[in-house]
DNA sequence: AAGGATACCTGAATGC
DNA sequence: TGCATTCAGGTATCCT
């Protein structure tokens, strides 16, 4: 999934249907994905949920939290219903499920993960944010990371644009998706080298990625390969990218056809008219 | 210190 | 049809 709007998206629906409800028991379905022991958050109460850059914190109320990160397949499914077989066995959403928490009122929530990249780990909750994915974070698009402090980071290193604006421990937020598109909106070459850009295109990035990430949470985050939200829903926004996966089609508003090339290993998509 | 390649996995799409 | 290769919303880690 997982760029900060999707994680914004899980986040909501977390906060809608599971705080307020008890965690009863733990099934563990894949061992390495899940760090701590089981039974120090059963019978705690799901009391807030947090979402620092692409990460996830569930806190309990026993002082206890689960910091969770989804790489690029995990998937948080809550159930208030049975779904079962036609011989009415339950079945999980699918066969990536690998953890499943049993709540109150008959819910369950289910931890999906295809690549089994992810990770859930029980930490307490005064300690959660020394995790170092965490302590390490930059400051955050459309919370922390104001413009001035934007051109201070850029200044400081000639790493191309693109790399530096995903690189989570300069600036939090922003993938490979919204990446491609930021750049394309603020006309951008994704290779320029970050402290060559002026003062004028340092704005117009800017800008650029806090209205692409925006626009990606209104549309309930990218469904590209296997993103839903917390009900199994898919988003909206891998129908508005602006230049992601678009390769070979025409350009927006040059007519140009869109190239894609590898940069720091990722698909990179760009005009090469207006991206110059 | 920074930058690049590689590792972690499974599956879908593409190429021959 | 089948088999091999490449790529996928991310980040750690090891190497120059």
């Amino acid at each position: 999934m997982p760029e900060l709007p999707e994680i914004e998206t899980v986040k909501l629906g977390l906060q809608k249907y599971v705080v307020g409800h008890t965690i009863n028991t733990v099934e563990v379905l894949l061992k390495k994905q899940f760090l701590g022991k089981p039974e120090t958050i059963i019978g705690a109460k799901i009391i807030a949920i947090e979402r620092l850059g692409k990460g996830l914190i569930i806190n309990l109320s026993n002082n206890f939290s689960l910091a969770i990160h989804f790489k690029m397949t995990g998937q948080l499914i809550y159930r208030d219903i049975k779904i079962t077989n036609k011989d009415g066995v339950e079945q999980a959403p699918n066969k990536f499920t690998r953890l499943i928490f049993t709540l109150d009122r008959n819910a369950k929530l289910f931890y999906n993960d295809l690549r089994q990249f992810g990770w859930i780990k029980i930490i307490p909750t005064d300690k959660v944010k020394n995790l170092s994915f965490f302590k390490e974070l930059g400051p955050e698009f459309l919370k922390d990371l104001s413009l001035e402090k934007f051109r201070q980071i850029l200044d400081k290193t000639k790493t191309p644009i693109k790399i530096l604006i995903m690189d989570q421990k300069k600036m939090a937020g922003v993938g490979n998706i919204y990446a491609n598109d930021a750049l394309c909106k603020a006309k951008i070459n994704p290779q320029k080298p970050a402290n060559l850009l002026n003062n004028e295109e340092t704005k117009r990035l800017f800008m650029a990625i806090n209205n692409v990430l925006e626009n990606g949470i209104k549309n309930n985050g990218a469904s590209e390969t296997n993103f839903v939200n917390i009900l199994g829903e898919k988003g909206n926004y891998q129908n508005k990218t602006l230049i992601y996966n678009k390769n070979g089609q025409k350009c927006e508003s040059c007519k140009n056809i869109i190239l894609k090339t590898m940069l720091g290993g990722r698909g990179t998509y760009y005009c090469p008219n207006c991206q110059k």
